[in-house]
DNA sequence: GATTATAATGTAAACATTTACATAAATGAG
DNA sequence: CTCATTTATGTAAATGTTTACATTATAATC
């Protein structure tokens, strides 16, 4: 069942039949009529492989993420899908992991699917060192790229991103101000943004004045969902010696993994332990106290996000970069005093 | 840049050029590497579309979820997407939401991309009312649907999913072995699978003997993302005098709100109130005591579905049903008896 | 009613592949 | 060296749309 059978059975031509399923003004009303009810009788799907070769689209959309498995990449693949099918795109998702060589390929997947866009979600996507990025400027010089979480400063490349530098200085800046003056921060991250909250959190301490000793920035290199590990790696800094009377970290998991700490080492919360978390995600509130966390308005981001895909897809001057600031979100693991918005 | 275009540069028929792209084997080596360095050398990326049109297939299959942004969904899709992606096939991801009239736009969106199989994640999709699952029906007769979680006889639609019925039985019975005979059941869908657990629940006293009270079956019309929703929907049914001594969720997230509830009581767990959750997701581990929760294999079941669906695809004969046993993984919030395995 | 402008419809080319079939080249057997 | 067989390559049709352009029908103007 093709056009030309249509258009037989309506006895119009192919063009008309075209016209009325692309919703041209130029049919009589009357021959619509017509055509469409031999299309429903039938009822005609037009092929969309060749509507992609006539019109050099599909309409879709390629998403990466490393894992949409992750808590805080499911939600915002869910947000840009929901914003992009409302524009009438469809989204075709490659989950790359987070090696290098996998991206790599996920990548030039979508290319040769012929996308309109690709969305890059995460922060992981941009490395440190601008080499390591050479195959999304590659990627940008055919298909325009869209980055949540990250920034890179290249030709038809568009960022929307939070501002973790401020944030987690601003969260640091906080807890010092309360008083507490050994904050550990934990990590599981050097992806780009990784780096910039850490520079934030080092930043309020040179802003301070406070000596900042390098036991306090700790890395933790273990799975995402591994929450028992985070609390063990806390208990054996702890162990060591080191003393910290706040946990900042760079996610939610491990902000759990340090309430279960306090919890088996009979630490009182926010008393003697304050924790912040990263992202306000469900799992600031599966914990009792729920988390004081940092919420990077992920919803809004995803957004405006797909809002600048739409402009650059329809011609549109679009900004290359989106900066939002992100909010700390008081809850029950944290007693600061009012929060301070430092520019 | 196109098939044409290598064909003049390497001095070969496009025949030959399609050839070498697609691994025939009937091409002399010397052929394959003149056109090789041709494409190499221009950067060439065949059009999918006319591929698409030409072999009725871009090797795409389309995903349903509800919301990929849910805990458990989202880990299905993701095993889902990384095991087909493995064996060559594309993802088109359409997050439907859980009413009738949008799953039905988002299937009708997936048939008209001309996807080669439809992918149902989620027990939500099939619906206790026979005439609510018409549009699967009608799709299963273009193009094969797959259920993860659900059931529903029909030619072209292959189920693999777990025993809810019996799972629930099990915990349930274990439970009511175990000495607590008042076990509040919550749910918070009406879904086919719903039903189904909360029918093993059901038969679990039935077995028993002991009588079972309406009450004690409790739905939760919530947001799933609302767990002090849950925490105080619990409040209440026991302010209201309702007594119960243990909480059998059908989700996580809802024996997350009972250990929440606990909390606020001073209700000690597991020694006053057990509490089990369904899924085993990263929710079980960040509650404190974590949660003991019936694991129903989402690996296991997505890789077995996609091994499913490419066998159907590959035109093998494949059973329209697989089910597993899932498994109840003991944890801090209950106290059992052995685990009796009964049939 | 003729002329012009506009609206509706049709024709045919273009999009870029795959593949059945035809043909040419290479290899092997006698 | 010839003929048969296998291997390699080429030709042309088929896939199902969209759309520029051509043509015809309708409406408007005088």
């Amino acid at each position: 069942m093709n056009i030309y059978d249509i258009s037989k059975q309506a006895g119009v031509s192919i063009a008309t039949v075209s016209r009325v399923l692309n919703g041209s003004p130029n049919v009589k009303p009357a021959t619509r009529r017509k055509v469409m009810d031999i299309i429903e009788q039938y009822g005609y799907i037009p092929n969309a492989f060749a509507r992609g070769l006539g019109l050099d689209t599909m309409n879709s959309i390629g998403i990466m993420c490393a894992d949409s498995s992750d808590l805080y990449l499911a939600k915002a693949v869910y947000y840009i899908e929901t914003n992009l099918r409302k524009s009438g795109y469809n989204c075709i998702l490659i989950c790359s992991g987070y090696e290098h060589r996998n991206k790599e390929e996920a990548l030039s997947r979508l290319l040769s699917q012929r996308v309109d866009a690709v969305i890059m979600v995460g922060s992981n996507y941009v490395e440190p060192e601008i080499k390591d990025n050479r195959y999304i400027m590659s990627a940008a010089s055919q298909t325009p790229v869209f980055l949540l979480n990250a920034e890179l400063d290249c030709p038809n490349v568009f960022c929307t991103m939070c501002d973790d530098f401020k944030a987690t200085r601003s969260a640091a800046a906080a807890l010092l101000n309360s008083g507490v003056t050994d904050i550990l921060y934990l990590y599981n991250s050097r992806s780009y943004s990784g780096m910039r909250k850490l520079s934030g959190y080092q930043s309020a301490y040179h802003m301070s004045g406070l000596p900042l000793s390098n036991d306090l920035m700790q890395f933790f290199d273990g799975s995402r969902e591994d929450i028992s590990g985070v609390c063990h790696f806390l208990c054996d800094l702890r162990e060591q010696g080191l003393v910290f009377h706040a946990v900042l970290a760079a996610e939610d998991m491990l902000a759990v993994g340090a309430i279960k700490y306090a919890r088996i080492n009979r630490i009182a919360i926010p008393d003697e332990l304050s924790v912040i978390g990263y992202n306000n995600s469900l799992l600031t509130a599966c914990s009792d106290p729920e988390i004081t966390s940092i919420d990077n308005k992920l919803e809004t981001l995803c957004s405006q996000l797909v809002r600048t895909c739409i402009g650059v897809l329809n011609g549109e001057d679009m900004p290359p970069k989106v900066i939002y600031s992100a909010e700390l979100v008081h809850k029950g693991t944290t007693r600061l005093r009012e929060q301070r918005q430092d520019q």
